[in-house]
This record gives C-alpha cells, sequence and structure tokens, in this order.
RNA sequence: GGUCUUGUAGCUCAGCGGAUGAGAGCACUCGGUUGCGAACCGAGAGGUCGCAGGUUCGAUUCCUGCCAGGACCA
C-alpha cells in the first residue's frame, strides 16, 4: 500500500459526497480543503451548490452531513460547511504504525516514480573561485531536492556542472605567476587569495586583463602548457570542493563542466544550424521563433564566431538525454538566469527534441547583505566555522551541567552548526529573496534547524528511558487534544514530501518539520506540570505504551524529514 | 524602454490559485523547571494583508491599472 493514510481517508471522503451529489469523484476532489483544526480535519463547501439545488447553503450541508457515512471518520455540518474528523480508532494507530514501520523512510513512496529518471544540476560552482555563502542556496535546494526524488523512488542523477571554462581562468593563471606559490598549487584555499587579488588588479588595469584573456585563447587554441596549468588548478578546485561538500554530507552523481564541451562546440553548431528556424543574421547565426513582443532572438554564435554558453547548454542537454533519458532535467540555478533558460528549452523545442519540456528551471531567488566589512562576500566554509564556534559553546556548557554525554563533542557543534545553517537556508520559501544576517543564522531558538534536533534529541532520551516500544499499544488510549494534534501533524509528512517534489519547494518540509516539533514541545511540556501527562506516566502501562509509541512516531517523522533536508540528527546534544 | 519577480505585525518571513479564527519566529512585557533535557512551553501587546478599481453571495487570496524594491534583457 504506497498510499499515505491522510489521502486514503480524504479519498474515501470525496467518494462519499460524490455518490450521494451523484457526480464523479474526481469534480469533488479538488474541492476537499483542510478545515479549521477547530471542526475536524477535511471540510467541504456547499457554496457552489446552492444555486443549483435552489437551497441555502447550510441546509445543503445538513443534508449531506445526514447521508454520509464513512468508516474512520466522524462527519457533521457545521454552518455551510461539511466536516469530516478522523477517529480516534483506527485512524491514529494507522498513523503512528505508518511511520514507525517505514523509519527513516516515512513520507517517502519507493513507487511513486519506479522507472523514472531525474537529473538534478545543481551547486555547480566556478573553479578557481571560492564558494561563497549565497552558493548554498543551490547547493542545499539541490541536494535537498535530489533526496526528496530519491525517497520517491525515482533514479537521481545529480550533476555538479563546475563552471571550469572561461576567461576567469586566465585570470587565475596569469595571477598565479604574479602571486602565487608554486609549492602551494594544490592549495585550494591559495588559489582563492591569488583569484581574489587577480581580479581586483584587472579591474583597473586593463593590461592585466588582456593577459588573461590572452592565456584563455590559449587554452581554447589547445596549448598543451596552458592546458595542463588548467587542469592542475581544476584539480585542487575540485580537491577543495569535495571537502566543503563533505563537510556538508553531500555527494554527487557527476561532476563535470563546462570544458566537457570544449571542442564539441562546432559539430552541436553544424547540427542546431540544420534545425529550421535557425537562421544567420548580420553574421551571427540565431534561432529565428515566433517571438513575443520585445523579446530579443536568441543568439547561438556570435559573429566574431564565439560561441555563447546558451549553446553550451544546449550541447549539454543533448549531452544528459543521451546518457540518462531523463523524464525530468532540473536545474537549480539562480533566477537572475530565467530568460537564459526560458531561451535554450525554447531552442531545444524548435529543434523538435520533444524532451524539451522536461527541462525545468528550478530559480530561486538573492540573498542580500553578503558583503564582509572588507567588502568581500562571506565564504561558506567561515560560515559554518562560526556556527560550529557558537554551537561548541553550548555543547560544552551543557557537557558541564551533566545533561549531556557526548564522545564526540567536535562532531556534534559541526552538525548543530550544519543544521543551523543549512535550515536557515531552506526554510525560507525559494523564489523570495531573503536578508543574510549573522544573528538569525547563528541562531539556535525559535524557528531553527537545532530547534528541530533538539527535540529529535530529547525524545530519543525520553524513548531510552521507557525502554523503546512494546511491540503492542493501544492507541485509542490517546486522547488528549495535544496528542492527537501531534498524531495529525505526523500524519502530514507524506502529504508534503509529495507537494514538495512536486513544486520543487523543501521550504514545504521544513515548515512542516517546525509544526511536528512544535506540537511534539507542546506535548512534553504538558508533564512539566502535570505528572499524569507525561509520556513516562507513572502506574498505568498501557497508557505509558501508547505514549511511547506516540513519541517514537514523532522521532521517526522528525528524523526522517531532517534526514531529507540533509541536515544531522544527533541522538543527544 | 521591455520582461520577470517581490510588497502581510517593529524586524525576518509563512499563508491564501475563492469561502468557517490573519498566522509563526525574533525583539518587547509577564509567567512556567525540587521530577520525561528550559536549545523548551504558555500569556500579553503589536497588522486599513502596497494603493485604486473590477468580477462574486464572499477578495489578503482571482483580474486590470498604478506605486515601490530587486533582477534580467536591449
Amino acid at each position: 500500500m504506497s498510499s499515505s493514510v491522510y489521502s486514503r481517508h480524504r479519498a474515501a471522503f470525496a467518494q462519499a459526497l460524490a455518490s450521494a451529489l451523484g457526480v464523479p469523484a474526481a469534480d469533488i476532489e479538488p474541492q476537499v480543503k483542510p478545515a479549521d483544526p477547530a471542526h475536524g480535519d477535511l471540510s467541504f463547501a456547499t457554496f457552489p451548490l446552492a444555486k443549483a439545488q435552489k437551497k441555502a447553503p447550510p441546509a445543503i450541508a445538513a443534508g449531506l452531513a445526514q447521508t454520509l457515512s464513512v468508516p474512520g471518520l466522524e462527519i457533521k455540518a457545521v454552518g455551510p460547511y461539511v466536516n469530516a474528523r478522523f477517529a480516534l480508532m483506527p485512524f491514529t494507530a494507522e498513523v503512528l504504525d505508518a511511520a514507525r514501520s517505514a523509519g527513516l523512510a516515512y513520507g517517502g513512496d519507493a513507487d511513486a516514480g519506479r522507472g523514472k529518471t531525474v537529473t538534478v544540476d545543481y551547486s555547480s560552482p566556478n573553479i578557481a573561485k571560492p564558494i561563497a555563502f549565497h552558493h548554498i542556496r543551490t547547493t542545499f535546494l539541490g541536494h535537498c531536492i535530489a533526496n526528496i526524488y530519491r525517497a520517491l523512488g525515482w533514479r537521481v542523477e545529480g550533476i555538479n556542472y563546475l563552471g571550469d571554462w572561461g576567461k576567469q581562468f586566465g585570470l587565475v593563471a596569469v595571477g598565479f605567476q604574479e602571486y602565487g606559490d608554486p609549492a602551494r598549487i594544490d592549495d585550494m584555499g591559495h588559489l582563492v587569495e591569488v583569484y581574489v587579488k587577480a581580479n581586483t588588479r584587472a579591474e583597473k588595469e586593463p593590461e592585466f586583463d588582456a593577459k588573461a584573456r590572452d592565456f584563455f585563447r590559449r587554452m581554447e587554441a589547445g596549448d598543451a602548457e596552458a592546458l595542463k596549468v588548467w587542469n592542475q588548478f581544476r584539480e585542487t578546485s575540485i580537491r577543495g570542493f569535495k571537502t566543503i561538500y563533505a563537510r556538508m554530507g553531500i555527494e554527487f552523481e557527476h561532476i563535470e563542466g563546462e570544458s566537457r564541451y570544449q571542442g564539441k562546440m562546432d559539430a552541436v553548431i553544424e547540427q542546431i544550424a540544420k534545425k529550421p528556424g535557425v537562421k544567420e543574421s548580420q553574421g551571427a547565426l540565431i534561432v529565428d521563433l515566433p517571438y513575443a513582443e520585445n523579446e530579443p532572438p536568441i543568439l547561438l554564435k556570435k559573429n566574431d564566431g564565439t560561441t555563447l554558453y546558451a549553446t553550451r547548454d544546449l550541447a549539454a542537454a543533448e549531452d544528459r538525454y543521451e546518457r540518462f533519458h531523463y523524464d525530468k532535467a532540473l536545474y537549480v540555478v539562480a533566477q537572475d538566469q530565467a530568460l537564459h533558460f526560458r531561451q535554450v528549452f525554447r531552442t531545444l523545442s524548435a529543434m523538435g527534441q520533444p524532451w524539451a519540456d522536461r527541462c525545468v528551471h528550478v530559480a530561486f531567488g538573492r540573498i542580500h547583505g553578503m558583503s564582509t566589512r572588507k567588502g568581500l562576500v562571506v565564504q561558506l566554509n567561515d560560515v559554518l566555522d562560526e556556527a560550529k564556534e557558537r554551537a561548541s559553546v553550548k555543547v560544552k556548557e551543557n557537557q558541564e551541567a551533566g545533561r549531556l554525554q557526548s564522545n564526540d563533542p567536535d562532531l556534534l557543534a559541526e552538525q548543530i552548526g550544519l543544521g543551523a545553517i543549512a535550515f536557515g537556508d531552506l526554510k525560507h520559501k525559494r523564489a523570495s529573496d531573503y536578508t543574510f544576517d549573522w544573528d538569525e543564522v547563528l541562531s539556535f531558538e525559535g524557528h531553527t534547524g537545532p530547534y528541530l534536533q533538539y527535540a529529535h534529541a530529547r525524545v530519543v532520551n525520553v524513548l531510552r528511558k521507557g525502554g523503546g516500544v512494546p511491540a503492542s499499544y493501544d492507541a485509542s488510549l490517546l486522547t488528549l487534544p495535544e496528542e492527537q494534534a501531534l498524531v495529525r501533524e505526523i500524519m502530514r509528512l507524506p502529504e508534503v514530501v509529495k507537494d514538495a517534489a512536486e513544486q520543487y519547494e523543501p521550504s514545504l518540509v521544513a515548515r512542516l518539520l517546525l509544526d511536528v516539533a512544535a506540537a511534539l514541545s507542546r506535548y512534553y511540556t504538558l508533564g512539566n506540570q502535570e505528572r499524569d501527562k507525561r509520556i513516562l506516566v507513572e502506574n498505568d502501562d498501557a497508557l505509558r505504551f501508547a505514549r511511547l509509541a506516540l513519541t517514537d512516531a514523532a522521532r521517526v517523522t522528525l528524523a526522517a524529514g531532517l534526514t531529507l533536508l540533509g541536515i544531522p540528527t544527533p541522538e543527544n546534544m
């Protein structure tokens, strides 16, 4: 059974409504919405029926509510709405068992994408340049989207498409002659220093810039010596990137780059030039489409003969299709590139590629306020270091207070720091811009990664003290409103994961986890005042067992969700 | 100039692709731990949902125009 508990009940409710109204269930399904929690779990509004039936909406609702009967649902009319509430049993047991039996796979659905392949192009830094903080968006979004699709049964091909070809390369090479230490050619940090110096100098010194261009021309011409230098830089960079990716728990199926298509461009152009709709204009090669008003034509080759990166992306799209036969090709790239991708995809379509519409630009907004005091970009590694530093203060504090026994406090601080940084980014809806703020990013309270990690760790501890969950328990004992609220949050994960995949929107998962953790914390805190509301309630084994099962399901939900987000889940902190 | 995107509480952001309470976090005020870990929980205060029209029984949500920020292209 791959459909979730929630979707099964929802479908049953829609089906019952549909047969009562004598219409297809497919017409009703979209109108079944989440209800106000005070009134139930599902609602159906009768307003649209009023005209046809010539009756007041409340009367229609009352009539419907009387005729409907669905196992597991309590159906009631409230004003003009027909509301359904999930019954304590068997619904609660279904939800808890679904989560607990799935474990870390909870929320996923191995059948959903079986046999399908998606490529995810993400992170894609330029070599010899630092990975700046803003790379966190493409890197985490892409990683998380890849995780989500994998959980839904897709074959995922993550591609780190390096900017490893271009003028900036000449800049590093020429800069290295001036500022570089040959002994440190394997040192990524050193290359970054060189790049920064060379870049500033080129901005004020045209001759220097010209030398860089010249070096790149040698690369393009296939000059063996230039290519050797380039390759050394490239390898150093990739090694450097890998240490950062390892820090974030990210591995790519493929690390390649623009240089892959170097030397193949003429063939691609030739092939494209034969397609209908491609023509020469003023010495340049353009794609001739029925353009919308004021839309610029798509340039494939400039009149000086150089190719543009649109052309390179066309070549890459074709190459990837040949290699992977993808059902979806996702490009997790900043919003700035929206026009570029629109043009590339339209060109593919004009070229008659039947898979052109499988390509999707997963765009995201900018991060503002990223400059340091010196006007340099903030590097991702530095932010991770700072977050780790901040976390380790708290870890030590907890150790000294005897609340925490950790055999690896350093690793723990790293995990918490990463959780703060990753979640700080992923909680934002991808389309929106946001402002970088050290205090917010390094905060561990409120809507943060460490808040989620903490909720998880705390509950692991309770489960351990409670001796784990017994083989059988009675879910109908979970009658507290706080318990039911928690069950409802746990229930949502599979739906939310599906939505997140469809919308390429990990923030949906992030926000659900906050809701789960909040419901869990509220429940947990009840026991501070009232001992009979503790999870580990004394003198009532049956109740304690049921609560342990609920707690365990919450733990699973948090762990599974955090894992999808690429956030570590330490068991104590 | 054109296109795209954003405008909701002091700040940072959700929500709403029509419908039963406008929400969260931070900051602020107050309160909660002799006991499951307080990186927690509760209460209070705080908003003409950018402005103006339109469609509708109903618009923060949909449509149009305008204003403002951001980006891309020329």
